[in-house]
Order: structure tokens, then C-alpha cells, then sequence
DNA sequence: GTCTATACGGCGATAGAC
DNA sequence: GTCTATCGCCGTATAGAC
């Protein structure tokens, strides 16, 4: 099985180069960067790949075509308003344990990326993104579940901003699961940290 | 008075410096990218500055002792835990407005920077706002402004990552003032979104 | 699928004239 | 304080052998 092979090798490079772009950057990081943790000569890469462009592209598309998956199932499940947003939160989470790298690399790269033709999707995934919480944060609003004065706006930034940035320090197989962190995430989200 | 003359012009190319670090990150960015903006040739920015580097080192120390003067002064006050959080939250807001770049230069460099000898006083200062922060928190927690069971860690890092984050989308002279930002951010944080 | 060898441009930085 | 001119290195990418 000839294209099996041909898929894994080129996926374990994918995965190699994930984990550089996210620790060092996408620029910082040189073609003989990844070829070296490959244990292959940096010309070697352009046998499974044409530029790094096209390994980032790669990277980023995929990940991205799951995640969104996610957030369409929990947009369209009958549960109610709360739930929705509770479980919106918790795939986000699961989703930086689950590929960390990528998270991180769209965290830090989509600005400088999406000013690139090529990366115009990322601006698209954005605004479908803003959508998503917006939706569930309107229907939150509009059952009660939530204070009927919310900025929705402004939560919704909130949310997002705090859910992706814990890539930056979340270890997935450390002490805390992002199950444990989801949970603690939700209950200072909805109820706040006061003393009631 | 020609020491004033050479700190404003220096000051002003730190300035254009910090923008352009900012905005395209600092390895991003060319010392030709910074004398083009000054209008004068790559080779002239050496009569002012050592190298790139000794640029952005300037940049975020003199940003730095700014910003961990003004939580000294929170930390020193014999104001009520609560209040102390408020403020500390609120300087924080007002830093990111009154230094954009500065700030942005911090949340995306520090990680690569830190790993040069030169730059260690980044992890140090690392560690003190972890210390500023805990502090108030945990006081927050004894004197009964905040909930008993509070994860104090956890909840340290999401304000620190969902105040300073904030940076990526505020924009000063915008039409959401960094008060009415910080308003809104504590509500939610001491109060929480859900409806009561 | 990997290696050898190399092209070619952009990078930070320097020396000395003006 | 700025310009002219340039150095040496490192970056992505390519061509063809094995």
C-alpha cells in the first residue's frame, strides 16, 4: 500500500514541523530546522512538500476542518442555551489537549499569515468562529439563561480570548486535565469569582 | 541642550521601533523595515542604537518599571482586597491603552526573547506579577471578598492572559474607552454571565 | 525518499566620508 | 546625524545523482 506509506511519512513531518512552528514561530523556525528534527537534509523536505507555506497550510487546514465540525454538531443539537455554551467550552478545551501545536500556531500566526492571499480562509474561520459564539450567546441571552444587560460583544471576546490562550501554558498530561480546567473556566465564567 | 535633542531622537526611533515590533513581531521585522519608517538609511540607526536587539531591550524595560511601579502602589495601599483587585485589574487596561505596542511587543516576544541571557529580567518580571497577582487574590480569599473554594492559581493565570490578551483587539481612540473595557470585564469576572 | 551541491536574495552589522 | 558601500552569514528553494 504504497499511498499509506506515502501519507504517514508525509504526516510525521507535519507533526514535527507543528511542534516547531509552535514553539519558535512559523519564521523563526528555518526548513532546516524541521529537516534536522526529521533526521533528513533540509532539500529532502521539498520531495513531500513545496515551501514551508504549504506545510503551515497543511497544518492549519486540518485542524481547522475539525474543530469546526465540533462547533456545528453543538449548534445544531436541541440541547438548551447553557448547555450549548457549556459544551462549546469544553471541546475548545479538549481541543488544545488534543493538538496543542496547531492551536498555538493559529493563535500567533494568523495575523501575520492571513495578510497572504494564499491565507484568506483564516479570516473566513475567524468570522465563522465570531458567529458561532455569538449565536449561542444571543440564545443564551434571549432564555434567561444569562444576564439580560450582557455586552455580548464584548463576552464573546472574553471567551474566546480566554479559552485559546491557555495553549500557552496548558500541558496536556500534566496535572490538570482540561477537563478539570474547563470545569473551573465555566464556573468562574457563569458565576464569578465574589463571594455571593 | 543637545542631550535633549539625542534622547528625543532616539525616543522617537524606539517608538517607531516598538510599532513595527508589534505589529510584525520583532524577528519579523528588519532594521531596514525600521530606518525606512524613520525615513533615513539601515546603516544610520547604528550611530543610535548597538543592534536590533539592544532596541526592544530598551523598549520593554522602560515599559516594565512603569508598569510594576504602578502595582507596588496597589500592593502598598491599605485599601480593602476587593478594591486592590478592581484597581489592579483597571492599571491593567489603562497600561495596554496608554502602551499598545509595548504591551503587545511583551505578550508575543517574551517567550523568545527570554531565552537569550540578556533578556532573563523577563522571566523575574514573570515572576513578580505572578506574585502581585497572587497576593491580591489570596487576600481576596481570607478577608471573604471572594469564593472560599477558589482555584487561586487557575484563576490568577485567566485574568492575567484575559486582561493582557486584550491587547490583540483593543484599539485606543476606538469606541470602547479602556475604562468601560475594564467595567465590564470585572462584572463579569466578580459576578459571572449566568442570570441569577 | 534522501543526498550532494549550489544559486540567489535578504539579513544584521561595520568603516569611513560628509 | 546621516549616507555610501560593503562584508559575511543564513534563509528558501532547486537540479540531478543515488
Amino acid at each position: 500500500m504504497p499511498e499509506q506509506t506515502t501519507a504517514t511519512r508525509r504526516d510525521e513531518l507535519l507533526g514535527i514541523a507543528a511542534r516547531l512552528f509552535a514553539d519558535k514561530g512559523f519564521k523563526n523556525t528555518t526548513v532546516r530546522d524541521i529537516a534536522d528534527a526529521a533526521g533528513i537534509l533540509s532539500g529532502s523536505l521539498y520531495h513531500h512538500f513545496d515551501s514551508k507555506e504549504s506545510m503551515v497550510d497543511d497544518i492549519l487546514q486540518t485542524f481547522q476542518a475539525e474543530l469546526f465540525a465540533a462547533y456545528d454538531d453543538v449548534l445544531a443539537s436541541d440541547d438548551d442555551a447553557r448547555t450549548k455554551i457549556e459544551r462549546a467550552v469544553r471541546l475548545s478545551f479538549a481541543a488544545i489537549d488534543q493538538n496543542p501545536h496547531e492551536v498555538a500556531i493559529f493563535q500567533n500566526e494568523a495575523d501575520y499569515l492571513g495578510g497572504f492571499p494564499r491565507f484568506g480562509y483564516l479570516a473566513e474561520r475567524n468570522a465563522q468562529s465570531r458567529n458561532v459564539w455569538m449565536t449561542l450567546l444571543t440564545e443564551g441571552v434571549e432564555s434567561g439563561a444569562l444576564r439580560a444587560d450582557l455586552d455580548v460583544t464584548l463576552t464573546y471576546r472574553f471567551i474566546r480570548d480566554t479559552v485559546w490562550v491557555a495553549v500557552r501554558w496548558y500541558r496536556p498530561g500534566g496535572g490538570l486535565s482540561h477537563e478539570a480546567i474547563a470545569d473551573q473556566y465555566l464556573t468562574i465564567l457563569l458565576d464569578g469569582i465574589a463571594h455571593e
